[in-house]
DNA sequence: CATATGATGGACT
DNA sequence: GTCCATCATATGG
Protein backbone atom coordinates (compact mmCIF):
# COMPACT_ATOMS: atom_id res chain seq x y z
CA UNK A 1 0.00 0.00 0.00
CA UNK A 2 1.48 3.08 -0.98
CA UNK A 3 2.20 6.05 1.80
CA UNK A 4 0.02 9.41 1.11
CA UNK A 5 0.51 12.55 2.27
CA UNK A 6 -1.00 12.13 5.20
CA UNK A 7 1.83 9.94 6.92
CA UNK A 8 4.37 13.20 5.61
CA UNK A 9 2.00 15.75 7.08
CA UNK A 10 3.27 15.27 10.58
CA UNK A 11 6.03 16.22 12.83
CA UNK A 12 9.93 15.06 10.98
CA UNK A 13 10.96 13.56 13.79
CA UNK A 14 7.77 11.26 13.94
CA UNK A 15 8.18 10.83 10.48
CA UNK A 16 11.59 9.90 10.61
CA UNK A 17 11.01 7.30 12.92
CA UNK A 18 7.69 6.12 11.25
CA UNK A 19 9.75 5.72 7.55
CA UNK A 20 12.28 3.37 9.34
CA UNK A 21 11.15 -0.48 7.46
CA UNK A 22 9.13 1.36 5.03
CA UNK A 23 9.47 0.20 1.63
CA UNK A 24 10.86 2.92 -1.18
CA UNK A 25 10.26 1.26 -5.06
CA UNK A 26 11.98 3.06 -7.87
CA UNK A 27 10.88 2.54 -11.16
CA UNK A 28 13.13 2.17 -13.95
CA UNK A 29 12.73 1.36 -17.57
CA UNK A 30 9.60 -0.81 -16.19
CA UNK A 31 10.94 -2.70 -13.53
CA UNK A 32 10.34 -1.62 -9.66
CA UNK A 33 13.27 -1.45 -8.08
CA UNK A 34 12.81 -2.87 -3.77
CA UNK A 35 14.63 -1.28 -1.15
CA UNK A 36 13.72 -0.71 2.94
CA UNK A 37 14.59 2.27 4.22
CA UNK A 38 16.90 1.64 7.59
CA UNK A 39 18.48 4.89 8.33
CA UNK A 40 17.40 9.01 8.70
CA UNK A 41 17.67 12.08 9.75
CA UNK A 42 15.44 15.20 10.40
CA UNK A 43 15.62 18.67 9.73
CA UNK A 44 13.67 21.72 10.62
CA UNK A 45 14.41 24.77 8.65
CA UNK A 46 13.89 26.90 11.68
CA UNK A 47 15.72 26.89 14.50
CA UNK A 48 18.43 24.54 13.01
CA UNK A 49 21.64 25.25 12.63
CA UNK A 50 22.66 22.28 10.90
CA UNK A 51 19.86 23.12 8.08
CA UNK A 52 21.16 25.57 5.01
CA UNK A 53 17.28 25.85 4.55
CA UNK A 54 17.24 28.54 7.51
CA UNK A 55 19.32 31.12 4.93
CA UNK A 56 19.47 29.71 1.26
CA UNK A 57 16.63 30.91 -0.63
CA UNK A 58 15.10 27.72 -2.79
CA UNK A 59 16.02 25.19 0.13
CA UNK A 60 13.61 27.31 2.50
CA UNK A 61 10.81 27.45 -0.29
CA UNK A 62 11.04 23.74 -1.13
CA UNK A 63 10.93 22.96 2.37
CA UNK A 64 7.90 25.01 3.06
CA UNK A 65 6.52 23.69 0.08
CA UNK A 66 3.46 20.72 1.14
CA UNK A 67 4.30 17.36 2.59
CA UNK A 68 5.79 14.85 0.03
CA UNK A 69 7.52 17.30 -1.89
CA UNK A 70 10.89 15.53 -3.00
CA UNK A 71 13.88 17.94 -1.82
CA UNK A 72 17.24 16.67 -3.27
CA UNK A 73 19.99 18.73 -2.18
CA UNK A 74 23.66 18.62 -4.11
CA UNK A 75 26.53 18.28 -1.94
CA UNK A 76 29.97 17.76 -2.67
CA UNK A 77 29.60 15.15 -5.63
CA UNK A 78 26.30 13.82 -4.53
CA UNK A 79 22.85 14.18 -3.99
CA UNK A 80 21.00 13.51 -1.12
CA UNK A 81 17.35 12.39 -0.96
CA UNK A 82 14.75 14.59 1.29
CA UNK A 83 11.38 14.48 1.71
CA UNK A 84 9.31 17.49 3.17
CA UNK A 85 7.37 16.89 5.90
CA UNK A 86 5.31 18.76 8.52
CA UNK A 87 2.40 20.71 7.48
CA UNK A 88 3.04 23.70 4.56
CA UNK A 89 5.00 26.59 5.69
CA UNK A 90 7.14 24.43 8.65
CA UNK A 91 10.16 24.00 7.13
CA UNK A 92 10.52 20.28 7.74
CA UNK A 93 12.29 17.34 6.08
CA UNK A 94 13.65 13.86 6.80
CA UNK A 95 16.86 12.81 5.26
CA UNK A 96 17.27 9.61 3.70
CA UNK A 97 20.42 7.87 4.86
CA UNK A 98 20.73 4.52 3.53
CA UNK A 99 18.21 1.25 2.00
CA UNK A 100 18.85 -2.47 2.10
CA UNK A 101 18.12 -3.01 -1.43
CA UNK A 102 15.89 -5.84 -1.66
CA UNK A 103 15.41 -7.42 -5.32
CA UNK A 104 18.73 -6.04 -6.19
CA UNK A 105 22.36 -5.58 -5.77
CA UNK A 106 23.68 -1.67 -5.15
CA UNK A 107 25.62 -0.50 -2.72
CA UNK A 108 23.39 2.15 -0.67
CA UNK A 109 25.00 2.58 2.63
CA UNK A 110 24.84 6.36 2.56
CA UNK A 111 23.32 9.03 1.12
CA UNK A 112 24.69 9.95 -1.25
CA UNK A 113 25.74 6.73 -2.96
CA UNK A 114 21.86 5.37 -2.65
CA UNK A 115 20.96 8.24 -5.08
CA UNK A 116 23.16 6.61 -7.56
CA UNK A 117 22.11 3.14 -7.09
CA UNK A 118 18.24 4.48 -7.54
CA UNK A 119 19.00 6.67 -10.40
CA UNK A 120 17.80 9.91 -8.19
CA UNK A 121 18.96 13.08 -9.53
CA UNK A 122 18.19 16.73 -9.57
CA UNK A 123 14.97 16.15 -11.97
CA UNK A 124 12.97 15.17 -8.71
CA UNK A 125 13.08 18.34 -6.87
CA UNK A 126 9.89 19.89 -6.36
CA UNK A 127 8.16 16.68 -7.82
CA UNK A 128 5.65 15.27 -5.12
CA UNK A 129 6.17 11.53 -4.37
CA UNK A 130 2.58 10.47 -3.97
CA UNK A 131 2.54 11.54 -7.64
CA UNK A 132 5.77 10.79 -9.93
CA UNK A 133 4.71 7.14 -10.82
CA UNK A 134 8.09 6.66 -10.67
CA UNK A 135 8.96 7.00 -7.58
CA UNK A 136 6.78 6.01 -4.51
CA UNK A 137 7.01 4.71 -1.07
CA UNK A 138 4.74 1.78 0.24
CA UNK A 139 3.99 0.65 3.86
CA UNK A 140 6.13 -2.70 4.84
CA UNK A 141 5.75 -5.89 5.87
CA UNK A 142 5.32 -5.65 10.10
CA UNK A 143 8.85 -6.88 10.71
CA UNK A 144 10.03 -6.52 13.80
CA UNK A 145 12.77 -4.43 14.62
CA UNK A 146 14.30 -1.74 17.18
CA UNK A 147 14.99 1.74 16.11
CA UNK A 148 18.05 3.44 18.02
CA UNK A 149 18.93 6.96 17.80
CA UNK A 150 21.73 9.49 17.71
CA UNK A 151 22.97 12.86 16.84
CA UNK A 152 23.07 13.56 13.30
CA UNK A 153 26.39 12.97 11.15
CA UNK A 154 28.75 15.09 9.36
CA UNK A 155 27.38 17.95 10.84
CA UNK A 156 29.21 21.25 12.14
CA UNK A 157 26.77 22.68 13.70
CA UNK A 158 24.42 20.35 15.78
CA UNK A 159 21.57 20.44 18.10
CA UNK A 160 21.55 18.85 21.75
CA UNK A 161 19.11 16.36 20.42
CA UNK A 162 19.41 12.95 18.55
CA UNK A 163 17.71 13.70 14.90
CA UNK A 164 19.17 10.28 13.25
CA UNK A 165 17.22 6.93 13.71
CA UNK A 166 18.57 3.71 12.30
CA UNK A 167 17.19 0.04 12.42
CA UNK A 168 19.55 -1.75 15.37
CA UNK A 169 22.18 -4.06 13.81
CA UNK A 170 21.27 -3.67 10.22
CA UNK A 171 24.11 -4.19 8.12
CA UNK A 172 23.03 -1.49 5.52
CA UNK A 173 23.72 1.94 7.79
CA UNK A 174 26.43 4.01 6.80
CA UNK A 175 28.11 4.07 9.77
CA UNK A 176 28.12 2.64 13.38
C1' DC B 1 33.18 35.11 -14.41
C1' DA B 2 35.85 33.63 -9.82
C1' DT B 3 35.92 31.59 -5.73
C1' DA B 4 34.38 29.41 -1.33
C1' DT B 5 32.04 25.66 0.69
C1' DG B 6 30.07 21.28 2.22
C1' DA B 7 23.74 17.06 5.26
C1' DT B 8 30.12 12.86 1.26
C1' DG B 9 32.68 8.59 0.13
C1' DG B 10 36.42 5.97 -0.02
C1' DA B 11 41.02 5.07 1.06
C1' DC B 12 44.03 4.74 4.65
C1' DT B 13 46.18 4.34 9.97
C1' DG C 1 39.23 7.33 13.80
C1' DT C 2 41.76 11.02 9.79
C1' DC C 3 42.69 12.86 5.15
C1' DC C 4 41.35 14.69 0.75
C1' DA C 5 39.43 14.56 -4.22
C1' DT C 6 35.63 16.48 -6.36
C1' DC C 7 31.61 19.34 -8.18
C1' DA C 8 26.90 21.51 -7.93
C1' DT C 9 25.47 25.55 -5.67
C1' DA C 10 25.65 30.26 -3.61
C1' DT C 11 27.47 34.52 -3.61
C1' DG C 12 30.20 38.51 -5.00
C1' DG C 13 32.40 41.40 -8.69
Amino acid sequence: MKLKKDFFSRNANVVAKDLLGKILIRKINGRNFRAKIVETEAYFGEEDPASRAIKKGDLRETMAMRAGTILVYGVHNSWLLNIVTGKEGRHEAVLIRALEPLNFEANTKGPGVLTKAMEIKKDFHKENICETGVFWLEEADKNAFEIHSSFRIGIKKDLPEKFRFYIKENKFISRK
